[in-house]
DNA sequence: CACTCCGATGTAATCGAAATCATCGATACC
DNA sequence: GGTATCGATGATTTCGATTACATCGGAGTG
């Protein structure tokens, strides 16, 4: 591969008037331009990206981890995320992981060796190291959190309003007239989970049904939904609706629930979570809250390029706007 | 942040020193390795990965470039293939380039400035600017592809066999008793739709029932299969039988024939394509070709780092094993 | 005409770690 | 006891680009 200096031998000049074409081309005059960019092509001359980042101590890169790339919402955050990074000049580094400490340990440490510029979570933990590093570098620190929201880790976030939207559905669900509601939430130790619970919680106070509430703890997979919302199928005093945290979890309770003979939403109403591409597909179409899941992935990118540019002054969780979003998976309950 | 001079400095040793404590700790003694940790743990230090990068001429990074990052079946290839990249040590840059040659373009400029040790392309198509690439360095270009084989590309790859699966698709129906059968592929430019197109033919014909098969041309996403069962559906002559080459497609055919008031599989049986993790759980679970997804993942770091440590000698085209996995969406025709 | 200023380009220091070669003391061998 | 050998460490060059500073010729000004 040619390097610099091979082109700046070819086009006669130095290598900072090759260096120039490149990043200040208003300082090159024509004709040597022309010269440095006939070398260019001749020699097929590419930068040599570490070289540069040393130099420049920048890499453009921001690095994104995620508990689960699979996962239909967090993939489609991250198409989000790429896009908005890709306009901006910066690429994107994946680290997925698996909700397992030591790997996001292990991402933790290949940001300190500013293998990127800036760092995207979209889990709700965030190593030690890296806390340390907010602690003493404020506002400044590149690292923004996406999806979740906990007020002590001190960095930027985008989100929606994870109570406000579970308060929603669950005014939908007291509405429509059902009173024992069973909700399948996530791990709790997050605050996606515990925030809505809490919209849950509030929302069945002021209707003087939280004592109806039946609560169980998924973990957002398709297997946890069949097996958490059969359990709550299987109590005595049948709930008649289920509320799950996540579109994946809904679809395996409709199967629960098919597979005990009840119908949904005749025998119980069915509300997900996230609004993936296949919650209007599914049979019924599923009502659930619709989360703007690319933007959510734009505006963390966009939240990082202004702490990378220097023009962030004061921490910003910015709430994004939800939907619910009524389907055919939600009825009144049978008399 | 710490350099390796303020460790050396701190350790009281040279920089050559504190670099062998981490490549080459053999060959410093006990006492002075001690001495050493202490600093660099004071200190905070880790090496700065441009400067190591720019020295070694490696970045430990792997460019993983993907249509779609947000279709499962990718998502899922992709979790194999950062699964097995972290192990070896390396890391993913992730590039989505929703099919658009001009962001593949992007992304093989970026593999030639050095931004990644290698390449792994979930397409069909490899930008001019690196196929020039392999035509001079052949089996030593450290790029791969995956799910997809194209012969002339002249790259080691990883797939299933694409046309012996969709053979046993339709050996499966003609045994069923179908006759009449709907095919729904994807975009014919790539080999992944257009050798199963050939299995299909080649089985048919097996049969003699070639003449009685309509094949419609989808893009792999839910609403195509929506929109081209669905004229399937409409022909006279229904078929009594749908194969979508993608489980998103077999999800809205699902949908296009429930709109028509139809049942599968009474009226329609359905066949789809890859078995993402949400097929099993559709009403009815969906007959599919299971892939490997995970697998194949794993399976293009090996031959990608195989490459890279100079093991590769021969092109290597990897045929990982397929399985039709027979649900509840296949039956034989209504007499 | 002397001097300043400016535009275009070159010279050389620099980024931080890796790796080659040099050094030095100690051990081993004849 | 002198020398070859080896183990541990240091001095220095190197990777390839960026960039502050230097240079130089020509235009503009009083």
């Amino acid at each position: 591969m040619a390097t610099i200096q091979d082109v700046a031998r070819a086009a006669g000049v130095s290598t900072a008037t090759v260096s120039r074409v490149f990043s200040a081309p208003e300082l090159v005059i024509e004709p040597t331009r022309q010269r440095v960019m006939a070398a260019v092509a001749q020699l097929g001359y590419e930068p040599n990206f570490a070289a540069k980042s040393l130099r420049t101590l920048r890499t453009e890169k921001i690095l994104v981890t995620v508990p689960d790339i699979s996962n239909p919402f967090f993939s489609q955050v991250i198409r989000g995320v790429e896009e908005a990074a890709l306009a901006a000049g910066y690429s994107v580094l994946l680290g997925n992981t698996r909700h397992e400490e030591a790997r996001e340990e292990q991402y933790a440490a290949m940001f300190r060796r500013k293998e990127a510029d800036g760092l995207i979570f979209l889990g709700h933990r965030l190593p030690e190291a890296l806390a340390e590093m907010v602690a003493a570098k404020g506002v400044k620190t590149p690292i923004v959190n996406g999806c979740e929201f906990r007020p002590g880790l001190a960095v930027s976030s985008a989100h929606i309003d994870n109570e406000g939207a579970a308060a929603e559905v669950m005014e939908h669900l007291h509405g429509l007239g059902h009173a024992r509601i069973g909700v399948v939430t996530g791990p709790l130790a997050s605050p996606i989970s515990s925030d809505r619970l809490s919209g849950v919680l509030a929302a069945a106070q002021r209707h003087g049904r939280a004592s109806a509430l039946r609560i169980s703890i998924g973990d957002f997979s398709i297997e946890s939904g069949v097996r958490q919302a059969g359990e709550l199928l299987d109590e005595p005093g049948r709930p008649t609706a289920i509320f799950c945290f996540s579109d994946e979890m809904a679809m395996g309770a409709l199967e629960a629930i098919r597979r005990r003979g009840l119908s949904c939403p005749r025998d119980v109403s069915l509300v997900g979570f996230d609004d993936i591409r296949f919650a209007r597909h599914l049979d019924p179409q599923l009502t659930t809250v619709s989360q703007p899941m690319e933007e959510i992935g734009h505006e963390v990118v966009r939240l990082l390029l202004d702490i990378l540019a220097g023009r962030a002054t004061t921490l910003q969780n910015v709430t994004l706007p939800h939907e619910l979003v009524v389907r055919a998976s939600t009825a009144p309950p049978a008399a």
